[in-house]
DNA sequence: TTGAAAGCGATACCAG
DNA sequence: CTGGTATCGCTTTCAA
């Protein structure tokens, strides 16, 4: 593999003034630049990205963490950042966390170590104080789909407590009464504030939740399967589901006909996120909008900024712009009852 | 942020030392290297990863291009990539390519100027001459999920064509004549293999297959709706559909309930890739199982181990071990016709 | 066991 | 315009 130098000899010039074709400098003669870029093609030279990222004191590319690959919802961040990368002509790097504290962490830090400077991290398993840490510490650090107080405004969050109250508002609306919650384990927040807007709401009415309405489990199909499964093992009696997730809520679902009750005849479901799945079942699902897409664009576009010019203060209000706002998405899972 | 020096200097050591206390090397004194170890934390001092790299020649993190992030078969490769990644305690660099030619050379380039030495390329958009080159140049470089002949010994594919004959086998024995088809878009050769394969099984029965049977698109939901519309809209008949993959398969199906057909009574649809989604929706897709996980990990394991041995002669022979098979998995979506 | 010093590949300043 | 060269942060002989 040719270096710099290997090119400067071919072309009979100085490393300096490869360096300056190859950055598009100024400073070259037509000629010298022709002939040097017409070496560089022979020779196949690919500059080394590390030994540049070495003296520029920092990487260009943008670096990302995310929590789990094979969260659905992973997609659609995935490719809001990457149409933001893509607009400024940036790559990205992504690194995944697999659900688990160690390996979150450890991308993280493989990732400063290659100095990257714009970083959107999406974690699910460090803990707040962490995460501050290396807030402070690395300027273009911007957290997605989290909200933790101290560095708001280097967060990018969904309103979790509307969106419960949205569904459980919706719900009793419809007359339900006994409603029933599948709600995950884990440290997310998200869950937590869900679940406090819905009772909050729920609070509202003369409608009570009760705590053996409450189900937890996976995030999953599987994980809305059995969460059914124990609530029907249980006794607790419900017309209505509201799921954490649209994956919960099609496994509900379908475990429910596998019981022989209907939706939304027999019960009704509520969802959350609005991911394409929603769209494809019978009967579509009636479910939260998330606009984790346009959330992950923001996060970048923040991570970008930050990093280039870490003393811009904000003059806006951070909630008004970091804070997004989810949507109750009318679809066919969910039934007036009298 | 503290470099090897500022450290040395600390330690009162030579640079040399800390390295070697960094590497976990030999020849350090144990009160030197704890001494040098207290003062790494003090300082938190990261090690600059793009130095090291240029110094080791090479980059011990694997890279990946994925042609599309949005694409669901993808979370299933990147979930495979990530296990093998995780059991020898490598970071994985992915690099999407948003299907696109451009970008997906783009990408490609990156993660080698960044010297990556082991790379799983999933490549969609790029013609086979260039992957070749990059395949000559690059050991350690890897195709997922599509074969190349010149370079089938790097190559990690799925038996397309037997996947199509698979399809068209299941469809004819349930007593089908009229059999639609929708495929995709696109200079993949999946879809020309899998094609392929439905034609000659189809040949072996008294079945032809017409050309205005076959319906070209997207290779999503929408693509399905829209290829359905098409298909009655030009007036073909059909008692079944091979799709080209599952959300074809399953946008197929809803615009046929749209239309009052109903699926499987009026028509059969089968799908390809057998992913989650396909048990997800009513009735439940019989499908082609795709093995892209096991592939994924088995890509990874042949870059990794070509990139460090790229002499390491392969003894079986690689059709054996490099080309995968589709299973079908029946479910609910075909009838049997008399 | 330790340190001095020569690279690794590229950039950029300073002369010419 | 062009070239020499110090420098970036780290690894790795080679001596001591």
């Amino acid at each position: 593999m040719p270096t710099i130098r290997d090119i400067a000899k071919a072309a009979g010039v100085s490393p300096a003034s490869v360096s300056r074709v190859i950055n598009n400098g100024p400073k070259v003669g037509a000629k010298t630049r022709e002939k040097i870029k017409r070496i560089i093609r022979e020779m196949e030279y690919q500059p080394n990205a590390n030994a540049q990222a070495i003296n520029m004191q920092n990487n260009a590319s943008i670096g990302i963490v995310l929590a789990d690959l094979t969260d659905p919802l992973f997609a659609k961040m995935a490719h809001g950042i990457e149409k933001v990368a893509a607009e400024q002509n940036l790559q990205i790097f992504l690194n995944s966390g697999a659900f688990d504290r160690a390996s979150e962490l450890d991308a993280i830090e493989v990732l400063l170590e290659h100095r990257y400077q714009a970083l959107v991290v999406h974690s699910a398993m460090i803990d707040d104080k962490t995460l501050i840490d290396f807030a402070r510490k690395v300027p273009g650090l911007v957290l997605l789909n989290r909200y933790i107080k101290e560095i708001e405004d280097r967060c990018i969050w969904l309103d979790d407590k509307l969106g419960g109250a949205l569904m459980a508002d919706h719900i009793v609306e419809k007359g339900h009464q006994k409603i029933a919650v599948i709600g995950v384990d884990g440290i997310l927040n998200n869950t937590r504030y869900r679940l406090e807007g819905i009772k909050a709401q729920l609070n509202k009415y003369p409608v009570q939740f009760e705590v053996e309405m409450l189900e937890q489990g996976a995030a999953t199909y599987e994980g809305g399967e059995v969460a059914v499964q124990n609530l029907l093992a249980r006794g607790v009696e419900f017309s209505a589901i509201l799921a954490y997730n649209d994956a919960i809520a099609i496994g509900a679902t379908s475990m429910l006909k596998a019981h022989g009750l209907s939706v939304p005849k027999d019960v009704s479901v509520v969802g959350f996120n609005d991911l394409i799945l929603a769209q494809c079942i019978k009967p579509k699902l009636t479910t939260i909008h998330n606009p984790i897409e346009e959330m992950a664009m923001k996060a970048t576009k923040l991570a970008l900024s930050l990093s280039k010019n870490s003393d811009l203060g904000e003059i806006e209000s951070v909630a008004d712009k970091h804070k997004y706002v989810p949507v109750l998405v009318q679809r066919h899972s969910v039934q007036e009852i009298s």
